[in-house]
DNA sequence: GCCGGGGTTAAACGGATGTTTCAATCGCCT
DNA sequence: AGGCGATTGAAACATCCGTTTAACCCCGGC
């Protein structure tokens, strides 16, 4: 063991050999997977040689879990989502909850980080319970929160699936964009911009549970 | 070339030796993706030799192909989904498609052939095409049409996200299984029969359409 | 001045992987 | 029976991967 820093940003190149390593580990795992990325491709990438991750991480695997937990540093946590109101209407809270899951998920600070997190959540490996416990866990424990306050008649399981129901709409431009823009074009995927998806998906949420008029009816000038 | 046969179910230990492997393949593939599983492992499960695999496929990527080719074969075309109602109202439509979509996505046929589809779904490679053209599109392009009768004001990229939200609820229970047990637990998901999942669908998608009573309200007896 | 240790490097090692070779075997047809 | 193409078998091949080794460099402290 060799050292303990605070872990900054991404390695701008210039950095600790170690932060570099993790930052280009980042890159290739997102890319390639696990088994797909070399540790001497790593290496190249980061300027560094072939023992260094040996040297620092004592092996593949353990620098993995590294850029994996690295990457829900950078992505950052779930559970300041709901933010803005503190004690607002239940109906409030779910709109920004939407607004901002659905931002993250379109738009996200670090592409590569989340690249990664979403390969980690896809196939659960030993990296995946950090991701979980940090970064979905208490999302998910806040979504089911306001709903419980928006739906008290619900019993659990149903309540869960509405929850599914929220992420699922969420996730879907994020885990299903290169299959959706195989479907029906690059251009008319990428016309849908992040405010149009996240009005969306936050109108038809509070449509299907009765908090703002169905999809179909014409749109209220202001709502709010 | 040496062969063109009409391509049996999923290969019962005595039929050919491509067909094993081509089985084994698949088994293999969703379950430790093309880097991670080894020809000589398939070749063993498969009962072949090694040789057997360049005999009959040439390299190991073509294997893959074929592999995922007959994996979507398996999980059964999508554009026959909404056959039960042939000149049905939309929303009857619409219910008989996400059930269909449902029911597939919840408990597959063939869990290892969806499995396989939708590995090589999150990372597209030279085999999603195929599966994309085939099995993906005429299910989107079904739904759709079915979306396009239901809500004939709503613009084009308008009607994509709500296609895309239905889709995404339905991929949900696929997609995300793994870390849904991580966080609420193995049993409380579990306890979502695909009867519960298909009818919360359903009614969430058509609520959001207008077309049934919000889910906070009580449950309608029988609606038909 | 030199010694020592953290950081770095090139080279090599053992093993695994995809692929190839070539002889042996099987099944069928004349 | 004999021949012949299709299939199978075991071994070898070349390459690549993760990991290790041992020497090297640099720099601050006794």
């Amino acid at each position: 063991m060799a050292r303990a820093k605070p872990e900054s940003a991404a390695a701008p190149a210039d950095a600790d050999a170690r932060d570099r390593l993790v930052a280009a580990a980042q890159e290739a795992f997102a890319e390639h997977g696990f088994k797909g990325a070399t540790v001497r491709a790593i290496c190249a990438a980061a300027g560094a040689n072939v023992a260094a991750v040996n040297y620092y991480f004592g092996d593949k695997e353990a620098l993995y879990v590294e850029a994996v937990k690295a990457a829900h540093l950078c992505a950052g946590r779930m559970d300041t989502v709901p933010v803005p109101p503190a004690g607002a209407p239940p109906v409030e809270k779910l709109r920004a909850f939407i607004r901002e899951m659905v931002s993250r998920m379109h738009a996200p600070a670090s592409p590569t980080a989340m690249k990664l997190m979403m390969r980690e959540m896809a196939h659960p490996g030993r990296a995946a319970h950090v991701v979980v416990t940090e970064f979905i866990q208490p999302a998910a424990f806040a979504l089911r929160g306001i709903l419980r306050e928006l739906l008290p008649a619900l019993s659990e399981p149903e309540l869960l699936m509405v929850g599914f129901s929220v992420m699922g709409q969420c996730l879907f431009y994020r885990q299903n964009r290169p299959v959706s823009e195989l479907i029906f074009g690059k251009a008319e995927v990428d016309a849908l911009t992040v405010e149009m998806v996240t009005d969306h998906v936050v109108r038809f949420t509070l449509a299907a549970l009765g908090h703002a008029p169905p999809i179909g009816a014409k749109k209220p000038g202001g709502k709010r």
